[in-house]
Formats: structure tokens, C-alpha cells, sequence
DNA sequence: GATCGCTATGACAAGGTTGGACATTTTTGT
DNA sequence: ACAAAAATGTCCAACCTTGTCATAGCGATC
């Protein structure tokens, strides 16, 4: 395999300067740099990133940790990571990561010595921890936030409105005639579950003034479905049981939305005819299930290419300027089959 | 930072020795190997890999590529490597690799010389091709092949008996009282598809002679779903809108059985009164699915250990003993909710 | 034409670890 | 007490790249 004294052998400079090519060095006579990136070409040279993080003390890769890899959201970003690291030259390293386990900071720090990685994306649901986050910036690892629990000063953090997406999916319930709408809601911590209750009370509230039913109570709709299937089902179980029950439920991310279609499922209820179902994030599923579900798509690939971007900018480069880096990105409403009136 | 000369000091020994310990090297008194243990951790000393990779031309990653991450299936395996790494104390790098595009070969060059892992882990779909096979072995990485398409000479391999696999579950349709037993198998140029079909036909043949029925030509209930849920839906729908439609169906994965959910849903049959589905692969989707699918689980958790063992012990080592390597690990079907007898 | 300033390039050390070849010390067995 | 074996140390080179500082070349300025 050919090394740095090859290609400056093979075109006649110094390996300093092959060096200064590699980097986009400034004062490279353009004649010189294509002369040096032909040979590394003819070799068909690839520097030794073991060799330049050890020099240079900056690493070509951005660390991730998963949890849950099998919950499409998850995979969503690995996929999503995978390709815009590939874009920008750098790889994906990753760790699995049990937030619930006890030996929580070894994981951490095993992952953390073993790749030496400097930049980490953090996505939902261990991107909320302060403890992590503090671990981190101890140890001089920039990181860049996806959908937090809670934004930080310390990192830029990437999201959409959450809240106006739920609005605008519940008016769409709303807009079909559902009035008894039911809302399964994610964790507590989580500050997408709050945001995602308060769109659905916007909208609720908006269409009670407007309907003039002062006395209308939304938040009895209400259940916690921690984000979670099994969490969601008894949830699901419970409002659909009820002999008052929702013609429609808005599903605070679309594995409870699947959750709402299982147990509609177990207790005979026919969806859409029966009873409306939408979901939040737009996952594999969503696509997989019949009637397909109607959504909100997270910009997943644009979230974790911007995530690459604002690490890849910075490395090196500390440019903490102390305000609130918040990037908010446009989602999508995906109007599947899911949803239709209310049997009258 | 701490360093090895750091650790040295504080134990009181020669570099020499703590690489020693590090690397596990025989002839170190039990006494000194602790004196050494106990700085590393007073120093929160952890090495650079950068450095040893270097010098040692060894990595410590483990490179993976995927396709789909979306699949259930890469997604489970993604989990179990994750897992497997870290209790093999090495890092997973992962790539992404698109097997349709034409830039087959860049993506491939670019992901080995970025993260210049020395070891992979190769899962379906892509882990069949021979081109891969032997660019992979050109550049001295040493691989292992899960599920392959076919086996290698040069790498090992990690399966299951699939065809026993298939003919189990067939068999618990047949046990159940269906004979008019659909199969939906995958692609055509993967050896699991192929042996699946075999296991199929094992159990419907056996059947078929032991009630004397010399004429019944079970290939007729074959259709190709590719492992895809879209071409498994037009497959299935195929096979269910026949007027001497099949009362059960055995999908080749868990995917594809989702997508006969899916057109059973849209046809307004009942799984299991009016269809029983039995799946392969036992994917996350099997038990969020109503009802809950019958399926064979894979070991993932195993084989990906497996995988990692395999190449961490040959780490350095050439150990191609020429005769094909492969590992066949126990599998599991797991009975759920997906089958009745027939409507009689 | 000597001086200055600027650009393009080069020489050399450093970064943390391991490998190799031996030398030296300590332990063990007799 | 002596030899053999085991454990540890010494020292240097190598891995490949980048950072620091130096220098050659060259046009502009006084």
C-alpha cells in the first residue's frame, strides 16, 4: 500500500507538500497540486487515518450510540448517518448504548476510548441526558443534538416544530369531522412529547371557541404512551374499551400509532371506518401496515446532514458563541389511508 | 491525556512491560499485570488506538455494510453487532452500501480506506457477491459471511438449517389441517430462498405420500416475493384474489409475511379464522403486528458473536484451512398468534 | 542594487505505541 | 549454592502524517 513518500516520490515534491494537497492547504501552486493528485491517483493512495489522528489529534469519524436499533426511528438516523457521513468523507462509528443499564458510564467510556471519536450525533432518547452531555464536553467531544429531550447550551441542536406538525395533523382530524380525538402521548422528559401535546391542545382549543363549547375539557382525551409499543397498547386499550371512546386517535409517534391498530385490531374495530388513526415521524412501518398511516415525516436525512455539517465545520475550530444554536427544519404531513369521517 | 509512559511510571515498571499487560502477552507475574491494571485505572489511562493500529497494522473495528438499515432484518443484526463489539472490545464501522448503484466499487474503495478496518461482517443482501468477495480479499481484509448467498472458500460462513427450518413450519400448517399451503420465497439467486422452497416441499411431499396423493404438485403454490414487500404484495395478492386461494401462507421472511397482513387487510380476510401466515426471521415487526406472528427466529444475537469471534481470534493469524468453514447454529420457531386450523 | 515582503516549498521532529534483539534481574528447582 | 527458566528491562527503529520553522525564489520598493 502506498504511503505519503510514495506520491511525493512519484511527483517530485516533498511530502510536505502532498501533505499541504491533502489538507486544501492554501499556497499550493495549482500546477503542483495537480501534478501530486494525479500520482496519488496513479497509486491509487488513500491516506492512513491512523497515522493523521495521531499527528494531528482530529478524527475522521463521527460517533453515534444506539439503543434500541430495531425501533425504525432509530434506524431511520443510522441509515440517514450512514449516508451523509459517506458525503462528507468521514465514517460512522457506533456503540450500542443501554441508558437504562447501570454500568452506563463504562459503556460510555469504553466507546469513548476505543474510537477516540471527537464529534458525536445524539438522537432521541438517550440526546436528552445531562450527565452525557457533560461527559462529553469534559472530555472535548463536540456534539450536535437531534430532536432533544432539552436543547443545551453547549451544543447546537437540530429539530422540527413539533408542535405546529401536531396542529396541523389534529386540524386534519378536526377537518374531517372528529371531535371525540383521543391523543397517545410520548414520555415526559421528552420535550417533543410536550410540544406534540401542546399542537394537539391548540387545536382543540381553537375548534371549542369556535364551536363555541366553552366547557370542553381536551386533556381528559390524554394517555401516556411513553413512546413505547407495549406502553401504548394498554394505553390504546384503555380509550378504545371506554364506552365513550375517540372515533380518531393521534398517536404522538407512529410505533404507538402501530400499537393503535393492534389493539383496534384485537377488539375488532375496522380502521379507518371504525376509527381514525395518524401517527407522528414517518417510519418504514408507517408504509407497511394497511390502511397505511398518515403521518408526519421527520426530515431525517436532512436533519443528520446538517448534524454532519455543523460537526465537520467546527472540528477543530471551537466556535461555542454562548446563544442557543437551535436549527429548525420543515417537516411533511403524509395524508395516507388511515384516516376518514366518523361513522355518523 | 495520560500515556503509556505515564502508566509506567506510576507502576514502576518499563513501557515495555504495560504493553505487555495490554496486549496480553504470556510472561508477566500475575502481581506486576496488577500493579499495571490498577495505574491504568488511577490514570484513567486508555490507549491510542490511532498509535497502535499504526504501529501494529492491527485495527480494532469491525466494518459492516448496509443497505436497507430499515429492514428489520439489517437492523437486528446491526443490534447484535453493536452488542458484539462492545463485549469483544473492538467498534463497529459502519458503512453504507447501496448494491443497486453503479458507484458499487467507490462506495466499497472509499468506506475500506477511510475506516481501513481489517475485519468484516457481511449480511445479506450484499454479503453473496463474489466481486466483494474478492476485492475484499485483494485488499487482505478478512471477513465473515452471515446467511450468504453462497458460501466461500475464503471466508467463513454462519447459517442455519433453513430447509429443516422451513419444513418445521410447513409442518405445523399441515399439523394444523391446511393443505392448501401457499409459499411466498424470496429471491431467486440466494441460497436461503432456495432451501426454504426445499424445506416447503420436504413437508408437502411427505404429506402428499402419506395420504396417497400421488398427483398433487405443490410448486404450483409458489410464488417469488424477492424478500421485498412491495413485490410480495403483488405476489400475494395474486395468490389470495384465485378463487382456489390457499387457506395459509408460508412467507420466507417476516416482511414479506407483513405484506400478506397487509393484502389480507385489504381484502377483508380474517388472519388467522380465514388465513393463517407463518413468517421467517422473527424480525421486530412479527410481534407489533395483530395478530402476532408465527415465525422461525434466527439466532441473531449468536451468529453475530460467532462472527466477531471468528475474526478476532484469527486476528494476525492466517488460518484458511482450504476447507469450506461453516457454522450452523440452532434456530427457534416461535408459535404465536398468526395460525388456526382452516374454516372447514 | 540592496532590502523587503510575499509565496511556494522543504527539512525535521513529534505524536503514542509496538516489535525485535538482547541484556539483566528475579524466581524456581535441585 | 548453582543452573535453568521466567520475568522484566533497555534501546532503537518503525508506523505515516502533520506542525513548526526555515529557506529559496521573485517581484517591488527606495
Amino acid at each position: 500500500m502506498a504511503n505519503i513518500f510514495d506520491v511525493a516520490k512519484k511527483a517530485g515534491v516533498s511530502v510536505k507538500t502532498v501533505s499541504r494537497v491533502m489538507n486544501h492547504a492554501p499556497r499550493v501552486r495549482e500546477s503542483t497540486r495537480e501534478r501530486v493528485v494525479s500520482a496519488m491517483k496513479e497509486l491509487n493512495y488513500s491516506p492512513s487515518h491512523a497515522a493523521r489522528e495521531l499527528r494531528s489529534r482530529r478524527s475522521r469519524s463521527i460517533g453515534m450510540l444506539f439503543g434500541a436499533t430495531e425501533s425504525g426511528f432509530q434506524a431511520r438516523f443510522h441509515h440517514a448517518a450512514l449516508r451523509a457521513c459517506d458525503a462528507a468523507g468521514y465514517f460512522l462509528a457506533g456503540g450500542f448504548f443501554d441508558e437504562t443499564a447501570k454500568d452506563w458510564d463504562r459503556q460510555l467510556s469504553a466507546f469513548l476510548a476505543r474510537t477516540r471519536v471527537q464529534n458525536m450525533i445524539l438522537i432521541p432518547p438517550i440526546c436528552g441526558s445531562t450527565v452525557l452531555h457533560k461527559t462529553l464536553m469534559d472530555r472535548g467531544v463536540s456534539f450536535v443534538l437531534i430532536s432533544p429531550t432539552q436543547h443545551s447550551p453547549s451544543a447546537p441542536s437540530i429539530c422540527i416544530d413539533d408542535r405546529r406538525a401536531a396542529r396541523e395533523i389534529t386540524e386534519h382530524l378536526i377537518a374531517l369531522g372528529h371531535r371525540k380525538i383521543g391523543h397517545l402521548s410520548g414520555a415526559p422528559d421528552h420535550i417533543s412529547s410536550e410540544l406534540r401535546i401542546g399542537g394537539y391542545e391548540d387545536a382543540m382549543q381553537a375548534i371549542a371557541a369556535k364551536e363555541g363549547r366553552s366547557d370542553w375539557n381536551c386533556s381528559e382525551w390524554i394517555r401516556r404512551g411513553f413512546f413505547a409499543f407495549e406502553r401504548a397498547v394498554e394505553a390504546a386499550e384503555e380509550m378504545l374499551s371506554s364506552p365513550d371512546r375517540p372515533t380518531a386517535i393521534f398517536a404522538a409517534n407512529d410505533e404507538m400509532a402501530s400499537a393503535v391498530y393492534f389493539v383496534a385490531s384485537k377488539l375488532g374495530l375496522r380502521i379507518p371506518e371504525d376509527l381514525s388513526v395518524v401517527g407522528f415521524d414517518d417510519v418504514p412501518i408507517a408504509q407497511t401496515i394497511w390502511p397505511t398511516l398518515t403521518t408526519v415525516a421527520q426530515p431525517y436525512d436532512e436533519m443528520t446532514r446538517a448534524a454532519v455539517e455543523k460537526l465537520t465545520e467546527a472540528d477543530g475550530h471551537e466556535t461555542s458563541s454562548g446563544a442557543l444554536d437551535v436549527l429548525t427544519l420543515g417537516y411533511e404531513i403524509k395524508l395516507r389511508h388511515s384516516t376518514a369521517p366518523p361513522a355518523s
